[in-house]
DNA sequence: ATGGTCGTTTGACGA
């Protein structure tokens, strides 16, 4: 099974390159985040002359996710399903695709360390995990993938020292990681590439992209069973690149392939 | 040179 996650900031600017990259890449299942899409103008009969199922979730202009899957979707349920009060914003979706309990993620960015966004984040963090023990057991297959917004380690940082006291790289951020590790999860990319520099989001201004500044905040988060059948984790950073006429994403795709 | 760029939108705001 082949399955991608990719921060498009919005699905409508996209749209285009993300239907190219099904072509090539054919995934058999591509989480998608920051549609900034309405439920009602998801396109999902593009994806379905594409070969592919779809569920959306998102309330338009901000956040909003999607999986999108050539293996069916069984058990969608949009947003958190602990049953507990709607999240404020449309930031996850859940669906079982050939047999493998996934998770569309868009952690909230957080803004600052200081800002009311960053307990938003935290708490929204341990819900995840909350929700994720109410519905899986660790040795089921699972994939809980998106823009975390989190960078594990330093490695995962172009400058460590220029993250210091903001978020992305706090310790209660990167806390929040552990405890998905503690509970059985697996940085799957981590376990294929030890390499600083290997990053999915980079910065529009200042030509970032070019100067190599990143972060690999893009995590798929898998149970063992996923991680330890997967051969090939990449991400495709030409994906980054693009015309003015055709601009890409600030966020590249997050890719494993295996035989789960 | 105290900004830089996108995408939502037409005025800022979020990332």
């Amino acid at each position: 099974m082949r399955i991608a996650t990719w921060n498009v900031n919005s699905l409508k600017a996209r749209l285009g390159r993300v239907e190219r990259w099904l072509e090539m890449f054919e995934p058999d299942v591509l989480c998608l985040q920051e549609t900034k899409l309405a439920d009602e103008a998801f396109p999902a009969m593009t994806f379905e002359a594409l070969g592919y199922d779809s569920f959306h979730h998102g309330e338009g202009r901000w956040n909003g996710v999607a999986i999108v899957s050539r293996l069916g979707i069984e058990d969608p349920i949009a947003g958190f399903g602990d049953g507990g009060r709607p999240d404020v914003d449309a930031r996850i979706a859940w669906a079982t695709c050939g047999g493998v309990r996934i998770a569309s993620c868009y952690v909230p960015n957080g803004r600052a360390l200081n800002h009311d966004h960053y307990q938003y984040k935290l708490a929204w963090l341990d819900r995840l995990a909350a929700d994720l023990d109410g519905q899986c057991v660790p040795s089921d297959d699972i994939v809980v993938c998106g823009d975390f917004n989190i960078a594990p380690e330093d490695r995962d940082v172009y400058d460590p020292a220029e993250f210091t006291m903001q978020t992305h790289t706090s310790e209660p951020e990167r806390a929040r990681i552990a405890a998905l590790q503690e509970w059985g999860l697996v940085d799957v990319f981590r376990e294929h590439h030890s390499d600083a520099r290997l990053y999915s989001w980079w910065d529009y201004r200042g030509g970032n992209f070019h100067k190599k500044k990143g972060m690999r905040i893009d995590l798929l988060m898998t149970s063992r069973s996923v991680a330890d059948t997967t051969d090939v984790a990449l991400v495709d950073r030409n994906e980054r690149k693009g015309p003015k006429d055709d601009p890409p994403s600030d966020h590249a795709p997050v890719l494993i392939d295996g035989n789960h």
